[in-house]
RNA sequence: GGGCGCUUAGCUCAGCUGGUUCAGAGCAUCUGGUUUACACCCAGAGGGUCGGGGGUUCGAAUCCCUCAGCGCCCACCA
């Protein structure tokens, strides 16, 4: 057989793919076996792949093939979110670039657009996936809004309706002013920003009533100018004052007691607001006094709320000026901020402006304009009956998180949850299934929530006053559904669980095993997952959460366009191959941790792919003869058997705890190190000659279960390889064969072995010292203690030993000690006696100093008395062994000299 | 302001419930090597007072306290 001598990733990946899904090894229906479930964590319909997919996806790949292979009925169902916020956005840019405007469309115009963007972009990175490798259920392929996913969101809304738990109410929301919607509290991220304190004065507008005078201690008149008496205010946001309707002060503050009672002129503005006192005014803060804007601050309205103020809403949906303001009107809310600071200047109405530093609220997904907290009438999940159901799971370890310390985190969430603000302003996403009554002006709105038109109005009928209403009457919310209001059923919804309970895949495939995901999700999609699953399910939706840490540049900042410093997949995987993409992905990847990445990382899985390609070359090069096995190669391959199962059984261990890089690096040193340098050159034939058949049948077999071991990392050149050691039949794969267990124990061989490659580690260096070629032969002599002969074949091969054989050593040797053994290699002339005799007294001393520390502590009474016998026993081993080779050494030495 | 986590070789990280011959890996570095699978390679080597200080213990990288630095999450001080 002819393998060519370069590994061509490119060809042989696309090629195998393609035989995996011809074979429809991906797919999986409900049988006898152990379901293993994974729900991909869907991506942006319209998103393209990056690093942290890459990542996301790679370590589900990893856990998806390696259940497969393990027997188990392995499902990973992959699928796409409709993102509404973001995709929304991304329709409304590009109607603009054709000067089309949202606000002139209606609903179904723009839906027709949005839609047709989605069918051209969407799906795009479900695609790349497939370079990758990702080994999908693609005929399961779902979407959040397609027909099953749609019907399951409005049940299970009208469900929740029906409970109570979701109403309808007016508070204090998120508004995102570009977007022009609502946001709950998660998707709000807050940023320290370097901004300005404004120190605004306010005149007292009855200062003549006041028989209370603002001084300091020594009898000065405070707060007072040619034009009266006045009170400052420290505001980050000189903009709201046309929204102040009043001033509060903390009732215990004394420096400001002289305003109790009065009332205060808004610069500029000329309002005249009351003074109101409470306690929630902070002293401290700026001069004690705050200015209470209700409508556009989440404080001042609960201030407001307590003191019954007035509400004046200034800003318009999209964040500029609106006609209550009275000013600035129709200009936006930073601009004025700019432009209010001058002209409150210039009216003397500014007394300084101080550097300040706060947290500036920002929509998660549009990252340069600022929340603007907002009253609105919005659409809630009441949260505390959830937060009840989904704690206990996870706290009471039916749900186990990776890495262990984002239990506490998910924990402080659920203690302090707060109504989950579920409409959105939009019209990409789910329809809110409620339907509003007509009613007068000024009347409390009226609504039913129904999951059809029909039932709607059989739902009005019933409200007294309504009995003869019409269809044609009620006019359905024009708002959608939060995003995540589809996701958090995804692991239900994928199975169809909502709309036919019970079904044969809901039953079979639910809960789900394993969750990749990031922990910046925890709350919006983890925690609702699990509230979801339980509510609907009784049942915690998944076993096992990976949390995967964020991907960095190897100088470990946050990958970004505007940066540059994100590669793209794509390339990446043409220059290095997707398998060597994925090594690289996973060499720096423990959970939960950061991952830097480095090109680096992936050219070392490229040499990982280049090196096992040139084993195979090796190996298959091989001619076969019928002759006797060698001595050699029996010991090697008892000794490799046993070394596998021994690391069979750690990567097992390593899976168990999630542990995927730490189970690649063992598979990889299994390899290169074991396999490569050490098995494949000690059974190796001499150059020219044929290999023996059982030998070449038990190396083709090793081969074969490393490959099985390393699939589900490397799944391309993997299956190459499969496919190229043995005849296989077609429709044969790797990816559905079975994993190697650990068979073979036998741990005093591989010890045995470790002294092996130590002694000839030390031939090595003693010709690489003297520049002695390997092709001259040495004898080695044994000088003192106990050599174990069993192992002679293969240390005569690998060091090309003409004899082993006990005997004296002199002055022409080289020594070396394998633990308590001590070897001399008879050099001749070729032995500079000072040097040996420099390098053994070095060791000695090292070793009295050794054997000191190890008599001092078995010399203490108490580490005696108090030490585990096996450790004392220990001890004693190190004294005995210690004092063995510094008597062989004194000896070695004392020969020497003379 | 509250909570969580991190600090071990040049870099990225292992090191489980404290105890095997002076703390490990991969990469990087240095030395030597190429007719005989692989320079995307082989052989060998060097490199750390386990962030500082204190304590518990016969014994601490490992447990406790404290200080410093870094990171993340949460929180309505304008």
């Amino acid at each position: 057989m002819d393998i060519p001598s370069q590994y061509n990733p490119a060809d042989v990946e696309a090629k195998w793919y393609q035989y995996w899904l011809d074979n429809k090894f991906f797919s999986s229906k409900p049988d006898n076996r152990q379901p293993y479930t994974i729900v991909i964590p869907p991506p942006n319909v319209t998103g393209v792949l990056h690093m942290g997919h890459m990542l996301n996806n790679t370590i589900q790949d990893i856990l998806v093939r390696r259940a497969r292979m393990t027997g188990k009925n392995a499902c990973w169902v992959p699928g796409t979110d409709h993102a509404s916020i973001a995709t929304e956005a991304k329709v409304v840019n590009k109607l603009a670039q054709q000067g089309i405007k949202k606000r002139d469309l209606t609903r179904e115009q723009f839906l027709e657009h949005a839609w047709k963007w989605t069918d051209e972009h969407g799906g795009i990175i479900l695609k790349q996936l497939r370079k990758l490798g990702a080994s999908c259920d693609w005929d399961r392929t779902a979407f959040t809004m397609d027909d099953l996913r749609s019907e399951s969101v409005m049940k299970v809304f009208v469900d929740l309706y029906k409970k109570g738990l979701i109403y309808r109410g007016l508070r204090m929301v998120n508004w995102d002013p570009k977007a022009q919607t609502v946001l709950s509290t998660e998707e709000v991220i807050y940023r320290d920003e370097k901004s300005k304190l404004y120190y605004l004065k306010y005149y007292v507008a009855d200062a003549a009533e006041n028989p209370v005078v603002p001084t300091n201690q020594e009898g000065e008149i405070l707060h007072k100018d040619a034009k009266g008496y006045y009170a400052v205010v420290a505001t980050t946001r000189p903009e709201t004052i046309m929204g102040d309707t009043a001033m509060c002060i903390n009732p215990k503050d004394p420096k400001n007691q002289w305003l109790r009672g009065h009332k205060v002129i808004v610069p500029l503005v000329n309002r005249v607001i009351p003074v109101i006192e409470d306690r929630y005014v902070d002293i401290e803060f700026g001069t004690g006094c705050l200015k209470v804007t209700p409508a556009h601050d989440v404080n001042d309205y609960n201030l407001g709320k307590t003191h019954n103020l007035e509400i004046i809403d200034i800003f318009n949906p999209d964040g500029t000026l609106s006609e209550a303001a009275g000013m600035y009107v129709g200009q936006d809310r930073m601009d004025v901020r700019k432009q209010i600071a001058i002209d409150l200047q210039s009216a003397g109405l500014l007394e300084k402006i101080e550097d300040y530093e706060n947290k500036v609220g920002y929509s998660e997904r549009n990252q340069d304009t600022a929340v603007e907290p907002r009253l609105c009438r919005q659409w809630f999940l009441s949260m505390k009956h959830f937060a009840d159901i989904a704690l206990p799971p996870v706290l009471e370890g039916k749900i186990k998180f990776y890495p262990t310390k984002y239990v506490t985190t998910y924990r402080n969430w659920l203690e302090n949850i707060q109504d989950w603000c579920i409409s959105r302003q939009l019209w990409w996403g789910h329809r809110i299934p409620a339907y509003f009554l007509p009613t007068a002006e000024g009347e409390e709105e009226q609504f039913v929530v129904a999951l059809t038109p029909e039932e709607a109005l059989a739902e009005a009928k019933k409200i007294k006053g309504y009995e003869n209403i019409t269809i044609d009457q009620l006019s359905r919310d024009e708002d959608a559904l939060d995003t995540w209001f589809s996701s958090w059923l995804w692991p239900v919804s994928l199975f169809d669980g909502i709309n036919t309970p019970g079904n044969d895949e809901i039953q079979y495939y639910y809960p789900t095993s394993d969750l990749v995901t990031g922990p910046d999700i925890i709350f919006f999609w983890v925690a609702r997952m699990i509230m979801a699953g339980e509510e609907y399910m009784k049942d915690v939706p998944l076993r096992n959460v990976y949390f995967t840490g964020i991907v960095r540049d190897k100088i470990g900042r946050k990958m970004s366009k505007s940066l540059g410093n994100s590669p793209d997949p794509l390339e990446l995987m043409a220059k290095f191959g997707a398998d060597g993409v994925r090594m690289g992905m996973m060499l720096s990847a423990p959970a939960g941790n950061d991952i830097l990445f480095d090109e680096a990382l992936c050219e070392q899985g490229r040499n990982f792919n280049t090196k096992i390609w040139n084993a195979l070359r090796l190996v298959k090069g091989w001619e076969v003869a019928d002759i006797e096995q060698p001595e050699y190669a029996k010991i090697t391959i008892d000794w490799f058997n046993a070394k596998l199962s021994a690391t069979i059984d750690e990567i097992n261990d390593d899976f168990s705890k999630y542990r995927l890089s730490v189970a690649l690096m063992t598979v990889y040193k299994l390899i290169w190190d074991e396999f490569s340098a050490w098995y494949l050159e000690l059974v190796k034939p001499a150059f020219g000659r044929p290999i023996d058949k059982k030998t070449m049948e038990q190396t083709l077999e090793f081969f074969e279960k490393l490959m099985l071991l390393l699939h589900p990392f490397m799944p391309f050149i993997t299956e190459e390889i499969w496919q190229v050691l043995k005849e296989r039949k077609a429709g044969e794969s790797i990816m559905v064969s079975q994993m190697p267990t650990a068979e073979y124990k036998n741990e005093s061989l591989i010890a045995d072995f470790e002294s092996v490659k130590e002694l000839v580690a030390n031939v090595r260096k003693v010709r690489l010292e003297r520049n002695i070629s390997f092709k001259n032969p040495l004898e080695l002599v044994i000088a003192n203690g106990l050599h174990n002969a069993a192992y002679d074949s293969i240390i005569v091969k690998i060091c090309n030993f003409s004899s082993i054989a006990k005997g004296e050593k002199d002055a022409t040797s080289a020594v070396f000690m394998v633990g308590t053994t001590e070897y001399a290699i008879k050099l001749g002339g070729m032995v500079n006696a000072a040097e040996e005799i420099a390098k053994m007294e070095a060791e000695l001393q090292h070793l009295e100093g050794f054997l000191k520390s190890v008599m001092a502590k078995l010399g203490n009474e108490k580490f005696v008395a108090h030490a585990k016998p096996e450790v004392v026993e220990n001890e004693r081993k190190k004294k005995s062994d210690a004092e063995s080779k510094i008597k062989t050494l004194q000896e070695s030495i004392a020969a020497l000299k003379k």
